[in-house]
DNA sequence: CTGAAAGCGCTAACAA
DNA sequence: TTGTTAGCGCTTTCAG
C-alpha cells in the first residue's frame, strides 16, 4: 500500500483560501490574534477534509525545541507497576503538551544519548541519576532539561527501612536480608538495604545478616541454613522474587513462615498474593512520583520553580501470611 | 544548568576548514565519494572535539523520512519477557540505522497516531493488527509502514496447542483450560484456548472445560471446585501467574500438582520455577519474532519483499514439576 | 575532490 | 486582520 503524499500547510491554505501564516495562527490557536470566526472555521475544515497533520520535524526545526519526553526505563525487571508509572507520566506530561516515549535500556540496544539525539528529545526522564557522562551525552544530544538532574535521592532507602520496620514491630530482633544475585538490580538492592541497616540502627538491633540468592531454590536453601545459623526469625526480600525464592529455600528444610520465619517482600506481584504462604509485601504509589517527575520537567522547560524537588515513594503495607 | 549552544554543522565545517557539503559527506560516509584521508580525519576531529551530534529534525526534514520506529506496546500487563522482545527489535532495527522508541498505550495516554506524528516515526510496529481507523490514521500521521498490516495471525494459537499437547502426551484425557478475568488479556486468552481446543479435537478428546479465575485464592478454589467434577486431570492455564493461582486453589482443595491434577502455564516468569511445586510452563522464542518484525519493516521500507510474512513463535517446554 | 545554492515544512518577525 | 519573508540545520544536485 503506497501511501499518498502528505498535504501540506501550504496545501491547506491554499484550499482554505488564506496564507499559511494565517493557517499556523489558527492551527496552533495562537493567543493574541484575533482571527474571524469565519476564516477559522474555514481553516479547520479544509485542514480536516485534507487529513493535514503538521509535519513534527518542521515544526520542531523551526520552534527550535521539540515536545518529546523520553523516558529511560532502566534494564530492571520491575514488572508490575512501572506500566502504570509510565501512564501517568504520560498523561501528566500530555496535559502540557508534551509527548512521552520509551527507551527500554539493553545491553543490545543504541546508547540512551543517541535514541535522544534520534527523537530530538526535549526531556530525559531517568529513574535514577545518570552518571556524568551520560549527562552530558544528553545535553550535547539537545536535551533541554534532564531528569534526575544529579545525585538525587532515589528514594529507594526509605522503602528498605518500611520494610524492615514492619519486622521489628511485629517483634523481631534478628533480621536477615535476602539480596538478589542478578547484577542489574545490585545497585537498587543496597540502596534498599542500607535502608534496612538504618532502620536496625535505630531500633537498636543488630545490622541484618546478608545472604545472597537467584530466584531459584538451590541457592536460596543455602542462604537459609546461613540465616538459620544465626538464629534469623524476619527476612526482607530484595524483592518479592526474591522473596518467593527464599519461602521455597524455607520449605526444602521443612521450615515454613511464618512459625520459622517471617518474610516480607516487596513489589506486590501477583504471584505474591498466591504464593505459599501468601506473601506479605510492600507497594508503593508510582502515580505520585510520576506526578512529580511531570512537574520537575514542566517546570524545568518554562523556567518555573519545581513544586516539589524529592521524589518520594508512598509505601503501603499488605500484610498476608508469610508475617 | 543552562545547556551551552549546540554546535550545527557550519561550526564543525568553519572549525575544520570545508564546507558544509564536506561535512555532511564524511559524516554520513556517502558512498561514491572520495574524500581524502587527511580531511576526513580534520572533520571527523572537528566535529569529536565540537561534541557535533546532528540535528534529527533537520535531517527528518530535509532527507523526507526519519530513522524511527514506533513499538505500540499494548495494554497488557508487561509481564516478563516483553522487555527481552523490545530489546531484540531494538537491536534488530538498530543494524538498519532505525532507532525504536516504545509507546505504552493506556486510557489517558495520547493517541498513537498523536505519537507518531509527533516523533515523526516512519515505521510503526504492534503486535496485533491495527484497525482500519488507527491504521488509517497512521499513514496520515506519517508514517511509510505499519506492522502488522491487516490481519495476520498473532501466533498464539498454536502456543495453546503445544500447551495442550504436552498434558496429551503425558496421557491426560480431561483437559481444563483455566481463563483470565483480566478484561485486558481476553483476547489473547481466547486465541490461546482455541489452540488447546485443537490440540484436543485433534486427539479426539474431548473439547477442554473452561473455567475463569483472577490472579487469588478464592476464584481459584471455585474453578478447581469445577474441574474436579468433571474429573479433569490436566489443567492449562492461560500464564503462569494464572497457574500459581490454580495451584493456589488446589491447595486449598488439599490436591497437589501433578498427582492430583497436572497444571502447565506459559511465560516462564521467574516466580514459576520457586512455585510449590515448581511450575511447568512453555517459553518462546521473542528474538525469533522481533528479527521478523525487524525483517519486515526494513523491507517495506527499502521496498524489497519480506524474508517472512508469518510470525511464528517457537515455543519451548520447560518440564518441571507440576506435570 | 570540494563548494555554492536550493530546498524540506513550519514558525514568527515584520509589513501591509 | 492577513500576507511576505527570512530563517531553523541538514542533505543533495550541480558546478567548479
Amino acid at each position: 500500500m503506497t501511501r499518498p503524499k502528505r498535504p501540506t500547510s501550504s496545501d491547506v491554505a491554499r484550499a482554505a483560501g488564506v496564507s499559511r501564516t494565517t493557517v499556523s495562527f489558527v492551527l496552533n490557536n495562537r493567543p493574541g490574534q484575533t482571527i474571524p470566526p469565519e476564516t477559522r472555521r474555514r481553516v479547520f475544515e479544509a485542514a480536516e477534509r485534507l487529513g493535514y497533520r503538521p509535519h513534527a520535524s518542521a515544526r520542531t526545526l523551526a520552534r527550535g525545541r521539540s515536545n518529546i519526553a523520553l523516558l529511560a526505563i532502566p534494564d530492571l525487571p520491575m514488572e508490575t507497576g512501572i506500566s502504570r508509572f509510565v501512564e501517568a507520566l504520560a498523561a501528566a506530561l500530555a496535559e502540557h503538551g508534551l509527548t512521552l516515549v520509551a527507551h527500554l535500556a539493553g545491553r543490545n540496544g543504541r546508547p540512551l544519548t543517541d535514541v535522544c539525539s534520534d527523537i530530538g528529545a526535549s526531556a530525559v526522564i531517568g529513574f535514577e541519576a545518570f552518571d556524568d557522562d551520560t549527562l552530558k551525552g544528553l545535553y550535547q544530544a539537545g536535551a533541554d532539561i534532564v531528569i534526575p538532574a544529579s545525585k538525587e535521592r532515589s528514594g529507594m532507602g526509605p522503602i528498605g527501612q518500611f520494610q524492615a520496620q514492619h519486622l521489628i514491630d511485629r517483634g523481631h530482633r534478628r533480621i536477615g536480608y535476602a539480596m538478589p544475585r542478578n547484577s542489574k538490580v545490585i545497585r537498587m538492592a543496597e540502596e534498599r538495604l542500607r535502608g534496612v541497616a538504618e532502620a536496625c540502627a535505630a531500633a537498636d538491633i543488630a545490622p541484618p545478616i546478608v545472604h545472597s540468592t537467584d530466584v531459584e531454590t538451590a541457592t536460596a536453601a543455602q542462604a537459609v541454613t546461613g540465616w538459620a545459623e544465626e538464629a534469623v526469625t524476619g527476612i526482607c526480600a530484595f524483592n518479592d522474587e526474591t522473596a518467593l525464592a527464599v519461602l521455597a529455600g524455607m520449605r526444602e528444610h521443612g521450615l515454613s513462615a511464618p512459625t520459622d520465619i517471617a518474610v516480607i517482600g516487596i513489589d506486590d506481584i501477583p504471584a505474591a498474593r498466591v504464593a505459599a504462604p501468601p506473601l506479605t509485601t510492600i507497594r508503593f504509589d508510582l502515580d505520585e512520583v510520576a506526578h512529580r517527575r511531570a512537574d520537575m520537567v514542566i517546570a524545568g522547560l518554562t523556567g518555573r520553580e519545581p513544586t516539589s524537588t524529592i521524589a518520594a515513594f508512598s509505601p503501603q503495607l499488605i500484610q498476608r501470611a508469610s508475617t
